[in-house]
DNA sequence: ATTTCGATTAAATGATTGTTTAATCGTTGA
DNA sequence: TCAACGATTAAACAATCATTTAATCGAAAT
């Protein structure tokens, strides 16, 4: 609900307008968690390949030529914040994006900035 | 263009699909630098009050509850990452979010991703 | 010109984070 | 059960980054 706040400067807008776009704190948390993850290139080239594919950590490691271990930690990021999940095949990890709606609005945002970021 | 890698595993997929999945980094640091700058909740919460208000940095810090400089920091790194513009009036500077198909992409995203993880 | 006010910059600090190396865990097959 | 392999964890290190305090800059007004 709209609350009234004094900010230093008044600039003749309507100030309830203004505390609306304010959002909680759960908002904020919950969409700069999710975006943290994608902030790191490793991580959103992890998060990339995955929604195309479902792979071993190996075959991760070699296709963003990078050490296991590392990519097991960034894994495990991504796995924290929902944006993937595993299953075990063997003694392999299989990895790939996650069925939800998160993983995919995600997704979707990821390949539209790539052509607005990208052009051509 | 497809070009044959050579896995550690073989799962028995198609290769070429999984390459053309893996863009260049040029994109990747697009899209991830973009992310990064909204990955963090100051920013993002910046960002989102200035998708529907301009303001001045005085304004903002106190909306947001941090000092001046602090705003001025996080201002040059949206600006500098094209999500805000600015302008002077007098002895203020006037911030809001630029008019790009960046910023409005990102905008409708954290809509979007806010509806998602806050349920109601 | 000097005072005032808003905004920015600089230096310093504290915290977070990504990567590496080495060691450990879990599963499979000999 | 023991050896081999894939994956994870731990510890350590380097690097990045957000915030604070103090100082400086720019514009406007007395």
């Amino acid at each position: 609900m709209a609350e009234k706040k004094n900010l230093p400067h008044n600039h003749g807008r309507i100030n309830f307008i203004i505390e609306d776009s304010l959002p909680d704190d759960a908002a904020i948390n919950g969409v700069s968690d999710a975006m943290k993850q994608l902030g790191d290139p490793t991580r959103l080239r992890i998060f990339w390949y995955l929604c195309h594919t479902e792979e071993c950590v190996l075959d991760i490691a070699a296709a963003v030529k990078m050490t296991s271990p590392a990519i097991s930690h960034h894994l495990r990021l991504l796995k924290a914040a929902g944006l993937i999940t595993s299953r075990r095949e063997g003694k392999e990890m299989l990895y790939k994006a996650a069925d939800s709606d998160l993983a995919q609005a995600l997704h979707h945002m990821i390949e539209n900035i790539a052509e607005i970021t990208c052009p051509e």
